[in-house]
DNA sequence: TCTTTCAGATAGACTTTATCTATTAGTTAG
DNA sequence: CTAACTAATAGATAAAGTCTATCTGAAAGA
């Protein structure tokens, strides 16, 4: 059986005709004679009763018919879906964030991300950088916004900007005074961190160049960076804030210090498997993010 | 687009895996690559993310996948439809009674068809010979039990049996006595017909050899066998009765007597459309009516 | 680092199927 | 009786689908 044999006879039963059925399939007669000839062989019952003033569906031919058609309209109906997604910048598609990025990004690009591609739907997934690579090796996550470069081989990523930290400190802290700050400057006991499992926690710790051990030993782990913010000032500790999160500070009781060090930063990149077959989208997720970024990062990805 | 290439997504979406979806269809991995390849280029969507690990069906796949097993549902169903359909006996068949024969002739084969062929649903229609061969030359009607050969080329029939003629007078009346009638003994004037359209009132005239001119030419034309009997009884008129409607005569003031005239029947036959592709089952019709008549009327047809 | 293994893609030969043109058979209409 | 029409048949051709063998590229093991 086939979907052609299913219009052939479709067609005979809308002409009542072997030859104007023939013509509507842009086939010869005996090519559709014949290709119907064979389907009732092969389905073992008659369709048609052949008359000289044409053709009459018999009553199996009815129902054969009838679930033709339903099979026909849902064969157009792939066509059709295909052809809605054949547009790359269409569909759905997810995106991993990970939790000390997300608030802070996601309002620089998601209304323009909306804008330019209305008709893709994106949807958002904040997690942890070690959840988000399991999710998107499984596949139930297409795209992720990580500081670390996956280390899967499956996965490959876009470098999309360097993000530099910045020192927050309690309001009159002697640092206050400093345009900016030294890393050995900085009293590591005091220092709060967040909670394990996030990047951000050691991301910091290497660039003080220090350990978990040497850092603050009081139940000073926060679980998200607002939080961590809350604590700090609270605590009248300090703590290291990446660039896009700065706004979250303002009437805090923290003051924000540059820090004095090239490596006072992290990268942060677009992580896909490498087997993903939407690079449009991709590359230009990475474009439409970079562009709407403060100036206070600083971009990678060039268009 | 083909029915095989949807078992194919369908076999890969299920395992994950070219190989395994391969063996499941019984072909080879390059074989399978190679259609749901050319029926992604067709749609143009990537079904399948091909990776290291497997294939993942992706965000276009899954509703194109999901569309397919539709399809694929309802080919089988076509198919199996097709085979409740293979046994000559099942389905729905038509079966047109003219109206002189209809109410006396079902009851004697109705039964045993239903108990033989459990699976043919038969729908009877009573209408009188010129639109029951109309109706069975559109294909409305399938078969039809009529008492005068069609005429239409497209049409053939079987004789079935030879049904007798019997006068009805009226209890008391003269001929009563007489163990048979001549038909030279009739008094055309006071023979009752049924009204025009009837074959039963062209057969009784043509075997009386008058016309309805000789005829009765008061308003005594009856609309169905019935009524002809009631109101033969009531204006003590007479009749001709076939055979197998004598059992409405009981209690009706009539009485029987047999026609003393070799060419006093009509042959009741099974007409059908030459192409109608079910000879299987109309002969096995013709054969259960003719042996479940009583033994008043003459069988023409041998199992 | 090199080999082995595995999954899927590619290439070329081969087979099957579909299609075409030309013709035939059987009806219907004039 | 012929002309016109419809569907079936025959044989050649074109287009698929399929196979085996091989290749590529990635991952796992030695």
């Amino acid at each position: 059986m086939n979907l052609r044999d299913l219009e052939y006879i479709c067609a005979v039963a809308k002409t009542g005709h072997f030859g104007q059925a023939a013509r509507l399939c842009h086939v010869s007669q005996p090519t559709l004679s014949g290709q119907i000839k064979k389907l009732e062989d092969y389905l073992g019952v008659t369709i048609f009763e052949r008359a000289r003033s044409g053709a009459m569906v018999t009553e199996a031919g009815r129902e054969v018919i009838a679930l033709a058609k339903g099979i026909l309209s849902d064969a157009n109906q792939i066509k059709s879906l295909a052809n809605s997604y054949k547009d790359p910048f269409s569909g759905k598609i997810s995106l991993g964030i990970i939790p000390t990025l997300a608030p802070s990004i996601i309002p620089h690009f998601v209304p323009a991300l909306s804008k330019t591609f209305s008709q893709l739907s994106v949807s958002y997934e904040e997690d942890q950088t070690t959840r988000l690579v399991e999710r998107l090796i499984k596949g139930e996550l297409d795209l992720a916004l990580l500081a670390t470069p996956p280390e899967d081989d499956s996965l490959c990523h876009i470098d999309l900007f360097d993000e530099p930290f910045f020192l927050a400190i309690p309001k009159g802290h002697e640092l206050e005074q400093h345009d900016s700050v030294n890393l050995s400057d900085i009293d590591m006991s005091e220092l709060m961190l967040l909670n394990e499992g996030h990047c951000l926690r050691n991301q910091v710790l290497e660039i003080c160049n220090t350990n978990t051990a040497a850092a603050s030993q009081q139940a000073l782990n926060a679980s998200s960076l607002e939080t961590l913010i809350r604590l700090t000032a609270a605590k009248k500790a300090m703590t290291l804030i990446p660039t896009l999160a700065l706004g979250n500070i303002e009437n805090s009781g923290l003051h924000i210090c540059k820090l004095n060090d090239s490596n006072a930063f992290r990268t942060v990149n677009l992580t896909y498997r490498r087997s993903l077959p939407r690079d449009k989208i991709i590359k230009a997720l990475a474009g439409i993010i970079v562009t709407h970024l403060p100036e206070s990062v600083i971009p990678l990805y060039r268009i």
